[in-house]
DNA sequence: TCAAATTAGTATTTATACTTACTATATAAA
DNA sequence: TTTATATAGTAAGTATAAATACTAATTTGA
């Protein structure tokens, strides 16, 4: 029975890796985001208006860490946020439009990211791979949508 | 361009979906241990007296994390911590008798939740995964380990 | 309509996870 | 042997990540 060879711990390896990428390629481009936060800014842009509770479904956080991840959005001035006329309780978010401009000069860094995560894989492996790991995430997740309450 | 289809998103839920399932059964059998915390515990019953370098070294975390991590072991009284005597940094980490028993309790558990986290893959699919998910490991992350330093 | 249940967001707490900087110790090089 | 370098661990700081509890606001239902 060996850690290294069991499903958890290769994929905590895996999710490791794969931030080391991301940080490492965003940072040399001389942004700095996370890859939650970025995933926060895409969904906020194909969302216009979106409030917290919707991003953390979308990108299946909790409320509470989205909260956080929002703050600092907004510190950088990337997103905005205003109370909803209809619902005082949720909080509107949308870019600004420097939050457009970073998205924009960012997107293709983000592409070659994406490609480099799975790099030593051929093409029909990556492809294979991909369809494997959103197989298993519906059935382990089941109805559970990814994060808590 | 979704993000939901994006291997570091995917990579990441898989995580997030592993990490749960983790908690659920270990909770479940009545025990309150991490995924990190039964590998560092894995990492020294394997090589007793390791120092707190050799378990960040063998499980990719750095430093700073596993001494947080063997704090917490140390509190449960399931890992002792004792200065070498060759070498007066080093900190050799060893199993309790608790730490022992607790393993040994743990184990049918961990090897229950291992399957389960890829339960809607069949065999073969495992098997592919696995090691597709190694591959991209080995040539991903490159000569860099894991964690820093 | 008015109390009950639900929901959005925040605060708090715990535990990763990593970076940088620091101290103490050990080793290599001059 | 002294100096320089390297290493083990800790400390401080930032950012997830989630559970729990709380407030404010909305919706449901009796």
């Amino acid at each position: 029975m060996n850690i290294s060879d069991m499903p958890g711990h290769l994929i905590r390896r895996l999710n490791q890796m794969s931030t080391q990428v991301f940080a490492h390629h965003v940072q040399s481009a001389g942004f700095d985001l996370t890859p939650v936060q970025f995933a926060a800014l895409d969904a906020v842009r194909s969302n216009p208006g979106l409030d917290q509770a919707g991003i953390a479904a979308l990108i299946a956080y909790d409320r509470a860490t989205i909260g956080g991840v929002i703050d600092r959005l907004e510190q950088k001035g990337l997103v905005t946020r205003s109370i909803n006329k209809r619902d005082r309780r949720a909080r509107e978010v949308a870019l600004s439009d420097t939050g457009h401009q970073v998205y924009q000069d960012l997107l293709p860094t983000i592409v070659r990211v994406q490609g480099e995560i799975l790099e030593g894989l051929t093409d029909d492996e990556e492809k294979q791979f991909l369809r494997l790991a959103k197989k298993a995430l519906r059935a382990g997740s089941g109805s559970r949508s990814g994060a808590g309450q």
